[in-house]
DNA sequence: CCTACCGATCGGTAGG
DNA sequence: CCTACCGATCGGTAGG
């Protein structure tokens, strides 16, 4: 029963955010979650927006440091790609309010924020069609590839994952990298 | 300048649902919208919710209408598959609010009503799962393949197109489609 | 982290 | 569809 960290109160946030969304999450939301009043947060945050901000800053680092490092792996594009997809879902699932948040309630980051997180998620798209342009130099991919819608779809896929994937189901979580990947991969070559 | 119609109230909050979300749509900010105050919404509808269950089963109705003339379908499952794409992407795109808040707003929608929603989308994920197995039947897909999970990968793209498709741009609705439609066909074959 | 608030806004109603 | 409200809740602050 000892005292709330900041820390504690940004992943309840990730929590209320991810499941609620923002706007359906109140600072008295946040607080009972806690144990603690609204007004108490005031003392760990600066208000309600600034949380927002860093849940989403968080998912977004997460994917990207995913993403780097699937592009750092070495080998042929499709060993690139296939650490690209195992990635995301390691941080989809092992991150999964981060996740969900970045993903879904980016448009609730006001004005000043928001091209940031625009920013953020172009980045993570052109990573992979960075990834992608290079699998068809390498043969990995079929030549009339073209990668950004290519990219669309393996993205398309990947963060959809949030919405049905149960982690005490029957696929577990190597097993899905492999069913998305080999998915994919037909698409792709 | 004459007056307006529930319809036209229906629209506007399926309109302000998929953009701002249920939660970030204030009955002012509807009635705004409509140029009228808030409190006269109410000579139209009982209320917020009513709104949302509204919009919500008028996405699910028309995605339900689509999978069904889809199945109904003369020819392959192959042929039928791109009956089911052309026409999911005819829903999003033709009536992109209710498709977005059926797909992202359900979540707000209370529990009274709730179980039709949920129940509403299984339909509609059943429907494709049958139309693959089938499909597996007639040797249009590989015999291996999963009706389950291919069926959520199909999906996954389909539904991810109101974050990215812009119909002013170099993809025509034709063309994606058979983009899709190709794509997904060597996942499934 | 609580007490005790603040002004603003929320969904909604009564009566015309 | 407006006027004139209602109680509840919102994000947030001052002071301890």
């Amino acid at each position: 029963m000892s005292r709330n960290t900041r820390e504690d109160v940004v992943q309840a946030a990730g929590r209320l955010f991810a499941e609620r969304g923002y706007h359906g999450t109140s600072m008295r939301d946040l607080g009972r979650e806690l144990g603690l009043l609204g007004s108490s947060l005031y003392s760990h945050v600066a208000g309600k927006q600034e949380l927002l901000v860093e849940v989403v800053e968080r998912g977004a680092a997460l994917f990207q440091a995913s993403a780097d490092a699937a592009l750092a792996v070495e080998g042929s594009g499709a060993v690139k790609l296939r650490a690209f997809v195992t990635g995301h879902i390691d941080v989809v699932l092992g991150h999964l309010d981060e996740a969900r948040t970045f993903l879904n309630e980016a448009r609730s980051v006001e004005a000043d924020y928001r091209r940031r997180v625009l920013a953020a998620r172009d980045r993570y798209e052109t990573s992979l069609r960075t990834l992608l342009a290079a699998g068809v130099g390498d043969g990995s991919f079929r030549p009339d590839l073209d990668p950004k819608l290519g990219g669309i779809f393996v993205l398309s896929i990947l963060n959809a994952l949030d919405r049905w994937y149960d982690e005490s189901g029957e696929v577990g979580r190597s097993q899905l990298g492999e069913e998305i990947f080999g998915f994919v991969m037909q698409g792709l070559t």
